[in-house]
DNA sequence: TCGTTGACTAAACGCTGTTCAACAACTACG
DNA sequence: CGTAGTTGTTGAACAGCGTTTAGTCAACGA
């Protein structure tokens, strides 16, 4: 049964064999990439809202019963497409916190933040306004690696090196942390919801933001 | 044409067609009120997703198109619902900013927003985290006097006296009150969406960052 | 009693996500 | 080469959605 014939090692009939098989799968992951550009076209051309099988079908010129040869629901596409944004949010937040003074980080790190939600609003609001699930997942503890876990560790050692600082010495380092990211996401969170308001523009905002905290008591500066 | 028959004036005529006319349409304020209720139990039990148009037919026991002689859309009926959660909101948050110190006042409007927003998280879905419809209605330059605007102008009053006590001197008032806001807003909208991420408790953030707010540098401290 | 008014709804339209049987095309094998 | 079998693809359907409209029916005023 599970035996495999001698010859399936012969060059001559394994190649095309194996040619094929792998030529299908690649062509399945073209087909699965294809759906996911289309659907982020679709979400930060037209919204999250837009984002129907039948239009997305109709984008790569195939039924919508094929999308599902490739996803099981219209929930996993927007969830895939949600890690996608977490890792381009990620980017950004690390390369901001990489600058060696911890207050200047932290001031990067909000302009980042807020700089990416502004720009990618619809993104922004499918990974953090949606029904939850997305975030579940990409924050799952068992999914050690994901974009979310490693952006929320992030603000964890930008909160340590800010205490080590003598920021907020008093506090405890997680919800410091926490706070940051809690602000930052209200900042952005707000501005995209209240279009109709004229709000303080978001760097602003995060700037205050990023200076009110940095410069609770205890506050030692740093050199440079 | 606008002449009216004397005899309108006799209560034994008068009577039966005023009250006729009264009773249809304090049945239709009861049937509209209906209708809201049956909506605001609906999104608070199964969510705001839960709420069609034919489902709240079925609770109120009539047809879907029924529901239109007294709402336009589905929209309206959640923005009706959005403006009764204002109203609550700014209920709350003007009976904490009552406190004669400006700093305690903070606190308690911190407290109260969070709490506010944790134990009625479907309804601030609505509010805040919708399709960005119901805050330009509750915004409205228009509507002075909406429970919305009336919030917006409790933050800058309570900025201002913040400021009069010596705390944030330097900031812009406005900016200052925006933040306040906005990282409420942050704290609740996340500990709404992430339910599977175990966060800090949102009454220690809302006071840690309450806290960290008012002890920005310039702060003096007040009596008492 | 009759005509008018108003409340009410069945049915339909066009949309949604999703499923499944059927079809077509390509591969493997005798 | 032809045939059996696997694989990719889809039309059609189901259940549900918000909304509109034509039409029914009861209550009212004259």
């Amino acid at each position: 049964m599970n035996s495999v014939p001698s010859d399936m090692l012969d060059i001559s009939k394994e190649g095309p064999q194996l040619g094929v098989q792998e030529r299908r799968e690649r062509e399945k992951r073209e087909q699965r990439q294809k759906i996911l550009n289309a659907a982020l076209q679709i979400i930060t051309k037209e919204g999250y809202a837009a984002l129907s099988m039948r239009r997305l079908a109709e984008r790569i010129e195939y039924s919508p019963a094929s999308i599902y040869l490739h996803f099981g629901s219209r929930e996993q596409i927007a969830q895939e497409l949600s890690e996608v944004g977490f890792g381009e949010l990620l980017q950004q937040l690390s390369a901001a916190s990489a600058l060696p003074n911890a207050v200047h980080a932290l001031h990067a790190l909000g302009l980042a933040y807020v700089r990416y939600g502004m720009e990618n609003r619809e993104m922004y609001r499918l990974m953090f306004m949606g029904d939850s699930e997305y975030m579940i997942a990409a924050f799952s503890k068992q999914t050690e690696a994901s974009a979310g876990v490693k952006a929320y560790r992030l603000l964890i050692d930008l909160a340590t090196r800010l205490q080590k600082a003598g920021v907020m010495k008093d506090a405890a380092t997680v919800e410091f942390a926490e706070l940051i990211g809690m602000a930052l996401h209200g900042i952005v969170s707000l501005h995209i919801t209240c279009i109709g308001l004229q709000l303080a523009s978001p760097e602003k905002l995060a700037r205050l933001a990023t200076e009110m905290l940095s410069a609770a008591p205890g506050l030692v500066p740093e050199k440079a």
